[in-house]
DNA sequence: TAGTCGTGGTA
DNA sequence: TTACCAAGACT
């Protein structure tokens, strides 16, 4: 599938501000961290924010993490923002500010796992290393195995399915890693794949075995209404639309069952993502 | 390892 | 409308 995929993506990627040429090591480990999770469409703007307000890792070190959780804004998952704070202060004190090339001194920094340590390695300075997110599982699962969908995640699995696909030199690998992830997103998606669009449509394992439905273990769904992420979100947007701390009271408001209220206020107080005042008022951290 | 952690768009 | 889905990490 090499060379056909690899020209799909010259050919089609999308024209995202991450990949444009100059984008530095720490714009690409932004936009990872950022992406997690998350749609592209929701990160474009608030990552050209972070990389006019802070083109460097020192420069986000400098600032408060009250600061930086309301620069996240809405992007979702807020630790997030905690733990690339955190990262860019190590950056800054033990890497000279330069975002390390090396997947096992990235995987020791906070908020980066397997899959945003080999991103940065392969994207940012076109290391030959597997890049396993969703996208490529399914791709795999596909294309490789003939199967309707991936399965439940196993690392080594799915880092040797991914290996054995990488062209021999670096830059040829480090394209054919975004590639997977491209074609997963855009064409290969979930839902409704696109095979007529598909650059390796001839070689489809999924196709030649007749597009089997999906027959492994049914997926977790993720509730949200009701639970405690929801009345999370909602006590940290009080802060977020306030400039100093806030009492109570306010807080009280966004949620009626206070059992539950009060067991979200303190997991946001024990993350990190809110702190009390000597007043007994609440604030984003830093920031009173 | 299975559960937890936000948010909003889409079919 | 509800349910699924979106470049995971951490415990």
């Amino acid at each position: 599938m090499d060379d056909a995929l690899i020209l799909w993506y010259t050919k089609n990627k999308r024209s995202l501000p991450w990949r444009e040429p100059g984008v530095t090591a720490w714009g690409v480990l932004v936009s990872e961290i950022m992406l997690q999770q998350t749609p592209v469409a929701r990160v474009e703007p608030i990552w050209l924010e972070w990389m006019a307000r802070w083109p460097v890792p020192s420069g986000l070190a400098a600032v408060s993490q009250g600061e930086v959780v309301r620069a996240w804004g809405k992007l979702g998952y807020p630790r997030r923002a905690l733990r690339l704070h955190a990262a860019a202060a190590e950056i800054a004190a033990h890497h000279n500010d330069i975002v390390p090339s090396d997947v096992d001194t990235l995987l020791a920094l906070p908020g980066i796992g397997d899959y945003t340590a080999r991103a940065v390695a392969a994207f940012a300075y076109s290391r030959r290393v597997p890049v396993v997110d969703t996208n490529v599982r399914r791709v795999v699962a596909r294309a490789v195995h003939g199967a309707g969908d991936a399965g439940p995640a196993s690392n080594a699995r799915d880092m040797a399915d991914v290996e054995v696909l990488l062209p021999a030199a670096d830059a040829e690998a480090a394209l054919m890693s975004i590639a997977l992830m491209e074609l997963g997103a855009m064409v290969c998606t979930a839902r409704t794949p696109r095979c007529v669009d598909c650059p390796i449509f001839g070689s489809c394992a999924w196709q030649k075995a007749g597009r089997p439905e999906y027959t492994g273990p049914a997926k977790p769904v993720q509730r949200f209404a009701g639970t405690d992420r929801q009345v999370r979100g909602l006590l940290l947007d009080v802060l977020r639309d306030t400039d100093g701390p806030v009492t109570r009271a306010r807080l009280d408001a966004v949620w009626a069952d206070s059992g539950q209220r009060d067991r979200c206020l303190d997991s946001l107080l024990v993350d990190g993502l809110l702190e009390q005042t000597d007043a007994g008022l609440f604030a984003l951290p830093g920031e009173h």
